[in-house]
RNA sequence: GCGCCCGUAGCUCAGUUGGAUAGAGCAACGGCCUUCUAAGCCGUGGGUCGCAGGUUCGAAUCCUGCCGGGCGCGCCA
């Protein structure tokens, strides 16, 4: 209906324009809004209020003007010049009935639409490093990416989803000795662990497994391993070059073949551990990407970037002069030692995404890594790539409460909260909800205790009640309802709380559009409450199922739609349409 | 110090990309169960949109400067 009315404004503005009225030079953006007042109509516009000046009129004669121009159009009953030269639209009763027999005749298609179709879209999200689980912080997210990539599909766009899996670099070598030590403990060695290891019981799992796998064959002394070590920071010495030497200890007492071993013990554990969980939540991946796989990538990432100019050496490294395109600084991207930085992988993981054919890539970053994206869109533009096309979306952390308590969360005691944790407290459903209620770059507060609690103050549970209380409702009836909307005299709905509802229903698309391609999903779970509160008021104050059967089957063509509306929207987020509770 | 994000009702937050009289939900107060799920519904009160300028027909929204809160400024990943 919008894109009607706008194309009528359209042909009357370029008529107005080639009888000279209006100038030609501009081509006039036209919005056309819903109404918040209804006593404004159904839509409006305001293209007379910005072409007021350019054409040197009032806008209300302007508006006049352009009404005048304007094609009789289906199903509006009603044009109206008001305000300062605002132009309201009416919408017959026909029009607005129109959408019931839409939603019912598509179904779980209601909505999507082919807005993007043919662009190839990529979201990376979570891409925690696999060093532990999961934790609460990863998991909106997890959530908040998920729900991006199902709507970006949902109204056309082909969708990757991808997760990046740091399983080079430092991080993972400190994992690996850290199994490796803590194998050493089930082998009888006795030593302090180191203050910068992983000291999670998951590392002890991992190291059990590796235990009874291989026994003691990868045992070695402590005396060997700790034998000439650079001391521990509580001992007066560094932990970092502490834990370093530990890792190079490691390496070569092992030998590669056996470091690998351990690495990959560590590794996969974790990984699979990451996998169980996402797909718990029901979050699908598309595909994983190992930075180990980038080997050469990098090298001729810098190469390249070298062949440019946009390379310098300094104080022994390679430096990358991001100054150049708008970085505070510039960065290393080869270290003194010879080692590439994860920066220069993650500049040869960009190049690879592009090359990979995506006209758009969208990166769902922690909001304590803001500090990155100019750097990395510095090295995008270096490389001859429109920066552009790579949007960066930062979470903001979220922090948990029971009631009005704060949950402490302490990663080093280790006494986190894992995503498993939350999920198993509060049900998947709540979760992936609650994730995606407020903005993504937006503080967020998440109540436990409101995300379990199974009442109207709980907006998740509050929309499944609207879901199942619909569904139980057509239970109780137990007559088929394929043919009642062509049947169905849908005029009988004259209330204004079914016009309400109605209305409503007629903006679902376009609310998914917006969430779509703003990547703000947190507007559909807006809407989605919204419009179980419309049905709950309606519910209670109208019988549905009564004696009157055109009226009764009026009603329940109206259920039908709100029912499909709620299920297309939940599935969307992730959770679950409950057909009783 | 520099950069990014945030600041809207007592609390948690929306605000259709600059539109008409700033909205929800909690909490507070007052009502409603012989009725398809009261796991709910209805009503009332509550605001200097952090502050000060600017841009224009029109600003919570855009620009500038302050104030307050969070985060980030490694040859870590």
């Amino acid at each position: 209906m919008k894109d009607i009315i706008t194309r009528l404004i359209s042909a009357a503005v370029s008529e107005l324009q080639n009888d000279g009225i209006l100038s030609p030079d501009v081509p006039p953006t036209i919005t056309v809004e819903n109404t918040r007042d209804k006593s404004h109509g159904d839509f409006a516009s305001n293209i007379a209020l910005t072409l007021a000046k350019s054409a040197a009129m009032p806008p209300r004669k302007l508006a006049e003007l352009i009404c005048a121009r304007m094609n009789a159009p289906a199903h509006i009953e009603k044009l109206e010049i008001a305000g300062p030269g605002f132009i309201n639209f009416f919408v017959c009763k026909q029009g607005q009935l129109e959408v019931l027999h839409r939603i019912l005749e598509q179904g779980d298609a209601f909505g999507r639409c082919n807005a993007g179709v043919n662009q190839r879209i990529q979201v990376e999200f979570v891409s925690a490093n696999p060093t532990g689980p999961l934790h609460v912080g990863h998991g909106r997210g997890a959530a908040y990416g998920a729900t991006v990539a199902n709507l970006l599909e949902a109204v056309g766009f082909e969708v990757q989803r991808e997760y990046y899996v740091n399983d080079a670099g430092r991080q993972m070598n400190i994992l690996a000795a850290s199994v490796w030590l803590r194998y050493l403990e089930l082998c009888g060695e006795t030593f302090k662990f180191p203050s910068n290891g992983y000291k999670g019981a998951y590392v002890l799992d991992i190291s059990k497994a590796l235990y009874e796998r291989t026994g003691n064959k990868l045992q070695h002394s402590a005396q060997e391993v700790f034998n000439a070590i650079v001391a521990d920071e509580p001992d007066g010495g560094d932990k970092e070059a502490h834990i370093d030497a530990l890792i190079d200890r490691c390496r070569t007492l092992l030998g590669e073949e056996q470091y690998q071993i351990v690495f990959n013990a560590g590794l996969d554990s974790i990984l699979d551990d990451i996998r169980d969980d996402l797909s718990a939540f029901g979050v699908h991946y598309d595909n994983w990407f190992s930075e180990k796989s980038l080997q050469g990538d990098v090298d001729k990432a810098i190469e390249k970037l070298q062949r440019n100019g946009h390379l310098y050496e300094k104080e022994g490294a390679l430096w990358f002069r991001s100054t150049d395109f708008g970085d505070d600084k510039d960065r290393v991207v080869k270290r003194d030692n010879g080692e590439t930085t994860y920066f220069a992988s993650d500049i040869a993981y960009h190049l690879n995404k592009f090359e990979r054919g995506f006209g758009k890539v969208i990166n769902i970053w922690g909001a304590d890594h803001h500090g990155y994206i100019p750097r990395v869109k510095a090295a995008l533009t270096a490389l001859g790539l429109d920066a552009d096309a790579l949007t960066v979306r930062l979470v903001q952390f979220a922090i948990l409460y029971r009631g009005t308590e704060r949950v402490q969360m302490s990663t080093r005691s280790g006494s986190f909260v894992t995503l498993r944790e939350l999920r198993e407290e509060v049900g998947n459903d709540a979760a992936r909800f609650f994730y995606v209620t407020r903005k993504s770059e937006q503080h967020m507060d998440f109540d436990l205790d409101l995300a379990k609690s199974q009442s109207k103050d709980n907006p998740v549970y509050y929309i499944q009640y609207a879901h199942a209380r619909i569904c139980s409702m057509l239970r109780k009836l137990q007559d088929d309802t394929d043919n009642l909307a062509r049947e169905a005299d849908l005029s009988l709905l004259t209330q204004e709380a079914e016009q309400d509802l109605i209305a409503r229903l007629g903006r679902y698309s376009e609310t998914l559009l917006g969430c779509a391609l703003n990547y703000e999903p947190h507007t559909l779970t807006h809407y989605l409450r919204e419009l179980a509160s419309d049905f709950h008021t309606y519910y209670n104050a109208n019988k549905v199922l009564i004696d009157d059967i055109p009226l009764r089957n009026a009603r329940i063509v109206l259920c039908l739609a709100i029912k499909q509306i709620l299920s297309n929207g939940l599935s969307l987020l992730g959770v679950t349409a409950a057909t009783e509770m």
